[in-house]
DNA sequence: TATTTTTGCGTATTAAAAACACAGTTATGG
DNA sequence: CCATAACTGTGTTTTTAATACGCAAAAATA
């Protein structure tokens, strides 16, 4: 953690805090990762104590590589979750200056996608807690206008990247899927449409993982096949769900 | 300007500036307007004094509204160049711990799409000057990092945006669109698919400024619809080139 | 056991994208 | 001045993707 002391600038400056809107999806709706705001570790004065919040933090300035890297660190300290720097996406900056009444702190918002069934365990439940996204409390700050962008950034980039598969396990039927994709954009699709569209983009490989199918009844299981994306990637394809 | 004085912190703060790539069209192709370094106003020592760099500077903590109101009145003040604030789009925060040699600095990258025959009279040549995209120079700092993201950015959005309208004078013809689009994206169109396709978007006007069209060599005019573009823009329509 | 639900696979229809031909007028080069 | 090339507009045809449904088999449900 950063050294307190004295620190003199000609000019003034401002705070800087990374927070991140972590999703995760359980089979049904999307939720989010809140945390409890407690007594401020580093700024002189505490705000929004007791109050549900995005994790995030200050920058470290001497140690912070980049600014994911303070997402990245605070999101540990503060729920748990260790994610790589690679998995933040920059959401937006947020700078309005009344945004906190302490000083004037400007914060970069990023969001994270999580399979929530593999990471519920690590979060650390004294803390952080999972909320569905239409059930997400008033939050401190401008942390409600944040969670607002970050969806809205989600939703555009369902469509052109495989996100789906950032946010579902390994192994994972169509309906399943399907079913993300209809909760996130708020739509409903055509069944066989969807599945038609999914299997053109040859991103998908059968996963025989032992489950006899007796009929067809049995959904198919999928898995994600990251080779041949980055491949189609490669060769200037896009993707457009 | 921000007052100089002694500025004291319990913990380190990075300085904050905006930087702004501004596009401008000048019917043949994409320029990028820069700025040449000179002594810092601001900070303690100056830094890539005589280099080419993208417009920008620090915030001011009291008074710059929000960081896209820095980067407004910076380029106001660098390059005589007015711009309304919500004309600049966010592209990104670069905070690399090593990318100014001074100190921390961490710089919100924004771009905006000036009409460049109306505004090159504006610019202040003695400091600012247009460049070719594939021209640009070596630039200060990791502003030509910053210049190919921004870059992207504008290529994504042009796919849903009417950015085009942004770029060219209020009255063109079908072939200066084509080009522009054809100039950024750097592709070609087949010439009578592009024309349909723009207009069963119905966000064009046929406008009749009085030059007479003898033959069908003289182009049609046309003038950006934007009365009908919001309202398909709200009834939830998106636009794909 | 009868009924409903779920899954996969397929087809017909509709809309859009891509490829292409022609005619009139202006610019260009000798 | 004339022949040629270049530019613009308006179509049509072909190909491809998007959309809307039908059917059968197995599993869950009542």
């Amino acid at each position: 953690m950063a050294k307190k002391g004295q620190y003199i600038y000609e000019y003034k400056h401002p705070a800087v805090t990374a927070d991140t809107v972590v999703f995760g999806y359980d089979g049904k709706e999307l939720k989010v990762l809140l945390i409890k705001r407690g007594e401020e570790k580093e700024a002189g004065t505490s705000a929004y104590v007791g109050e549900w919040a995005l994790p995030g933090g200050f920058m470290d300035v001497d140690k912070d590589k980049t600014i994911a890297h303070t997402a990245a660190r605070e999101l540990k300290e503060e729920t748990g979750l260790k994610l790589s720097v690679k998995d933040f996406k920059e959401v937006g900056t947020f700078s309005d200056i009344d945004r906190d009444p302490r000083e004037r702190v400007i914060t970069v918002a990023h969001y994270a996608l999580v399979k929530l069934a593999e990471v519920q365990a690590d979060t650390d439940a004294d803390k952080a807690e999972w909320f569905a996204l239409d059930e997400v409390p008033k939050l401190a700050f401008d942390h409600n206008k944040i969670l607002q962008v970050a969806s809205k950034h989600l939703r555009r980039d369902i469509h052109f990247e495989p996100v789906g598969f950032d946010l579902l396990p390994g192994i994972f039927t169509m309906p399943q899927l399907q079913n993300l994709y209809e909760s996130i954009l708020g739509v409903t699709f055509d069944r066989r449409n969807f599945a038609n569209k999914m299997k053109r983009y040859n991103i998908l490989a059968e996963v025989d993982d032992g489950t006899p199918r007796r009929g067809t009844r049995t959904p198919i299981r999928y898995g994600f096949d990251k080779k041949n994306y980055d491949r189609l990637k490669e060769s200037g394809f896009q993707l457009e769900f």
